[in-house]
Formats: C-alpha cells, structure tokens, sequence
DNA sequence: TCAGAAACTGTAAGCGCTTCCACTCCGACC
DNA sequence: GGTCGGAGTGGAAGCGCTTACAGTTTCTGA
C-alpha cells in the first residue's frame, strides 16, 4: 500500500536496504521486539517514514498465524442498536489491536459462503443471533474458529452474550396489569427471534402468575407497517384489547400513531409499550414506555469474549446476560414521575 | 480455521494428500481456475469437505497481491445515517467479493496510526469526512491506498461522494421566507462539517438573493443537549426568532421539545426544520419538515468508486453528488398535503 | 500406428513477513 | 590474557497459498 521510489508498495526489504540493514532487524524495530541498538532503530524509522511504508497485514498474519482480527455478522443495520453494538464492538476491538470485518447477512444471496469465507480471514466470530439460521452456525462451528453468540440461545461450547429479555417483560406486563389494564395483547412473532420468543414468555408468564389465559400473539413482522396495520385492526375487534404490548418500538410508534389518527386515546382507552428506547420514544406524545437495551455494552462484551477465546486466556464457555432496563413514560398509563426499574 | 484430523486447522497440503493430489489442482478445484477433471474436482469437494477445509485468506492475498478487502473509517455509528451508509457500503462491496473492515475513529486514542495499520490490511480505504483531519487523511494518502472521501470537499487525486447539501438548504430557506416567516435562525456549527457548512452556505444564500443580511449561526454542537437549550434560550432572545433551521434533526427535535415544554406553538408562533429525517422527525407532532439523505445509495456508490480504483478500471478522479429530498411536514408551517420536493 | 495437440496434473518458486539460530562483537570477570 | 556472557545483528526457513512452467497422459486425425 505504501509508494516506494519505484511505483510499487514499499517492502520490509526497501527499508532494510535503504537503512542498510537486514530485514530482521527492521521488523524488530517495527514490532519494538528484540534487542535493537538506538542507532538501528532510528535509520529505521528513517527509513520507513522516507518510504512511506506501510506493513502488508497478509504477510505478518501468514507468519505469525494470527489475523488480529474479529468477524461480526450481522442481520442487518437498520435501527440504533445493531449500530450501537457495532459501535461498542469496534471500540473495544480497536483498544486491543484488533480489527473488525462486517458481515451483513439480511439481503444476501449466500450467508453460508460469505460467513465460510469470513472464517478464513479472521481469529474468531460474532455472531448475532438474527443473522443466521442454525445449520449456518452449526456449518460455522465446524470450521473450528471460536465463535460467540449474541442475542441467541446458549449452546454447548460457544459463549454467548445477551440482554436478559423474559424478566423485564413479566415486569412491565405486571405493571400493566397491577393498573388494572386487561385484555392485553403481545404484538410481534415470538417465532422472529430468540429475544421476542423470551419477551413473549415474560408477557406469559405475568399471566400464568395470576392464573390468567396467557392471550395468543399477534404475529406480525417487528416493522412500523405491522404496527400501523395492528393500529387500525385493533377497532374492529370484538374484544378490543386494553393494552399492546408490543415487541419493539417500531410496532409500538406505529400503532400509536394509527391509534390516534382514529382517535383512540393513549393510554387513556389503551396502553401502549414498546422495545429497545428509539430516540423516537422520548419525542412522542405521549412519551413511549419501553426497555431499553445496553447495546454498546453487549458490543463491548461480545468483544471481549471472543478475544478471551481467540487468546485462550479463557476455554471454560460463559453465557452473560446483561440487565434491561424499563423506561417508564406517559404511554402505559402507569408512569409517575422519576419511574424506573432495572432487571437482574 | 479449519479443523484437521488434528488439532490445527487443515491447510491445502491436506486437503491435496487426502484427495490424493497436488496442492495445484486443489486450488485449482476451490477457485474454479484452469482445466480440472471431474474426477479431480469430485475427490477435493469431498476431501475438503470432509477437513472442513476453510482457506487462510492472508496466505491468498500475499499470493495474489491484493485483500479483496475495503477500509471504512467513519466517525461514529450513533443515529441511522451512518448504519445506512455501512449497510449500503457492505450490500455493493459483498456483492463483489470484498470484505469491509471497518475503523471507527470517535473516541479512538491513536485514529492515524490505526488507520495507517488499516491500509495494511485493505485494497483502499473510504473516509467519511467527519472521522479524521485533514493531515491525517493527507497522511493516507501517501501510503498510495485508492482513497474516496465521503461528505468531503474533493481533493485533487481523490474521489469523492457526497449528498447534495446547499441547494436543499436554500430551497428550504426560501420556502420559509416565502411563506412570511422571518428572522430565521441557524442552529448548529457550521465549522463542525462539511455538510454543516453546505446547509449553512445554503441558508445564507437564500437571504442573500433577497438583500436580506444573512443572519450569524448559532454555534452549537449538533446534539439533543445543545437542541434543547437553544430551544430555552430562544425566549430569552431579545428580538425571538421566528424560525429555527436546525443542522440536524436531534437538535430540531429537542429545541421543539423544549419549545413545546414552554408553551410556544410550533408551528404557529415559531417554525422550526431539521435535517436528516430520522424515524423520530414522523412520530413527533407537528411532524418535523427535514431532508432525507440517500445513505444507502451513498454507501453503495462509494463502495462501487473504490472498486473502480482498486481494480484500475478508472484513474480519472470522479466527485459524485447526490439529490437529498426535502420532506415537508407541519413543523415548518408551510406544508400542504403530499407536497415534497427532490434537489439537483 | 503414430505424431501432435489438448487436457490434465505436478513441481517449485515466490508473495512479505516473523523468528530461530548462529555469529560477531565487546566489556566484565577471573 | 583468556574466557564467558550478553547485546546486537544477519541468514535462512517457513507460514499457506497461487501460478508459471514442465511434464504426463489421453484423444484426435492422418
């Protein structure tokens, strides 16, 4: 990458010659490992600074069998939290010499492969739980790099990271409940991902404590055309229910938006809650009650343990969950000023 | 990456002595170059298959002397612009075979030397001009990487893609002042970006075709905090303004937020725009008038200038801009249904 | 039947780096 | 004065792949 005299890259040999030195001297200066006298170490830098050489990465891994480098596969970067999480992965990752390759699965014509060739240029992998399916993952675990899971279920030999989901739903259903709002109904397909199956059986479980029929979910897609759709199906219902409890905050802003453009109040008539605190959630009216999620710190995290792994400071397979955090507003009908709680 | 019958990973000489060939004709097999027999082909697939062979990336690139890789340095990834950009980026550049490392510079101790490393890794690196100073990117530069800069003012020798900003921002202007309202104000620092300056440049011009003195902007950071004080102290002003043209959406939400707070009617006693059209600028009420950026495509093209470079097929520099699209909503007190406008 | 071409396969060099090992100094110590 | 040890340095092997080139088959047509 770097521009010797000549028009190709500089090399470790343009420099040792221009330093007139051996090639293993220049890389023990570069690497500031060995023992190098101070007048090798500056006709060194000298000389790379002149040449503007740029070490080749390929080379150093292929010698020191390392990539210095994570993969991260995501479903997808629409919404704050996959960039969030990219966004703590990334930190961490550089403060510890790594680098970071991306992989977007959603829209793509062949995960499989594309994560298959991810494997060959990096030490291990992230893998967010939505991105793949699972003979994917299994697929991946073959290739022997270690691997981590994020937003996904546990399994055997592979450390996973996520945000505790089930508690802080049953939490925020109790709520609605204890206010005496009835007839609630989950929107969103526990069948999307492992997180809304694990909010969804929160909001089962809050029933099941009371001896109450845990109400059927509304399937839907988590996008802010199901939330609107869901918005203006809830009138015709001949039960209409008193509360959505949505699985995100999309679904929970689009059906708000519906419900007001027909009139209904919120949370006079009904209650609404959403998922994962959009910026969008302080700005409504009324404000949205959601849970926010620590995306930047699940990053973080994922980071580290795959680095624990990649080093082999670790081999035991850990499986954290993070707290949640529930941000009470206007929506639900049952926030007072200052309200909030946290999970675990 | 692969696991052998041993324990370290399979390499090409196993996946040869299993199939029974050379390590010739198993690269030969695997990158689907040169005459190979069905037979040949038949025993690799399965030998491969069987080692869970994953080819090491970095001994491929030092053999054919490139990555078939891309460097992405942005700033940060907080807000949807730059996860757009990242996933426009990732969808065109996985497409063609290249992987996208990614470097985020906000809040990184040593942005030049990581990015230096960076270019050690990559065939060419894209830049959002918001995540590293000039002597830094000029310090690229000199590496000789194919560089392209997006949201930057071209330089001499470099691509560059951008959206279209100064003409938006006029026109937008404009419409306020046609519409009576007066004594605008510029909320956010011209000098924090390129694209600031263009909106401000915009702004400015708007006035100057109708003789009016462009106002001076108020130089605040171009976050939520900053918003919602510029909303306070806009009451406090001696001669208040009747409108705030906002740098970007998180300061027009909260400055209208903050307005709201404190009783003032937007858009009836003040008018106020953004930039950006984040998810929150439909929720609010009034429905806050922006404009949309394409980051997507603006990924997509950058992506697809890089490549253009890398692979030498054009060595004329290229400085792309792209239409935004004014979206117009209440806020601005001058929209009429379905009214929106496209620039450039 | 055999020459020549085409199809296939193997050998080996080389990509740019790290690092083991051997070697040369030189000063310190007996 | 000789020996030892450590600091500094260089030679060279090797990381796992691609590919030019050469070699070996197999097939074709005369």
């Amino acid at each position: 990458m770097a521009s010797g005299t000549s028009g190709r890259p500089a090399t470790i040999y343009d420099v040792a010659a221009r330093a007139k030195l051996s090639i293993a001297t220049v890389s023990r200066v570069l690497q500031g490992t060995g023992p190098v006298s101070e007048k090798a170490r500056a006709r060194v830098d000298q000389a790379a600074q002149e040449l503007n050489y740029v070490p080749l990465r390929a080379a150093r891994s292929l010698a020191v069998q390392r990539h210095e480098a994570h993969g991260l596969v995501l479903p997808d970067l629409a919404g704050p939290f996959y960039g969030d999480l990219l966004m703590g992965y990334e930190r961490w990752a550089g403060e510890h010499g790594q680098s970071v390759v991306i992989t977007v699965t959603h829209g793509h014509p062949d995960p499989r492969r594309s994560v298959r060739d991810l494997a060959g240029r990096v030490d291990g992998i992230v893998v967010h739980g939505n991105a793949l399916d699972l003979p994917t993952i299994q697929d991946l675990r073959k290739t022997g790099a270690p691997l981590v899971l994020v937003a996904h279920p546990p399994m055997t030999g592979c450390d996973s990271v996520r945000s505790e989901s089930a508690a802080s739903a049953e939490q925020l259903t109790n709520r609605l409940l204890d206010h005496g709002h009835t007839n609630l109904l989950f929107v969103g397909d526990p069948a999307s991902s492992y997180d809304v199956s694990e909010r969804y059986a929160g909001f089962v479980q809050a029933h099941a404590r009371r001896g109450l029929e845990p109400p059927e979910p509304e399937r839907v897609p988590l996008t802010e055309e199901a939330g609107a759709e869901v918005g203006e199906r809830v009138l015709r219902a001949t039960n209409p229910p008193g509360g959505l409890v949505c699985a995100n905050d999309e679904l929970a802003l689009a059906a708000m938006n519906s419900l007001s453009a027909q009139g209904i109040g919120v949370p006079d008539e009904i209650v609404v809650t959403g998922w994962d605190d959009v910026m969008a959630a302080r700005y409504v009216s009324p404000g949205l009650t959601t849970v926010r999620q620590p995306m930047i710190e699940l990053g973080r995290l994922a980071a580290q343990r795959l680095h624990e792994r990649v080093t082999g400071e670790r081999t035991r397979a850990r499986n954290d969950v993070l707290a949640t955090q529930l941000v009470l507003r206007d929506s639900c009908g049952t926030a007072q000023p200052g309200d909030a709680a946290g999970t675990e």
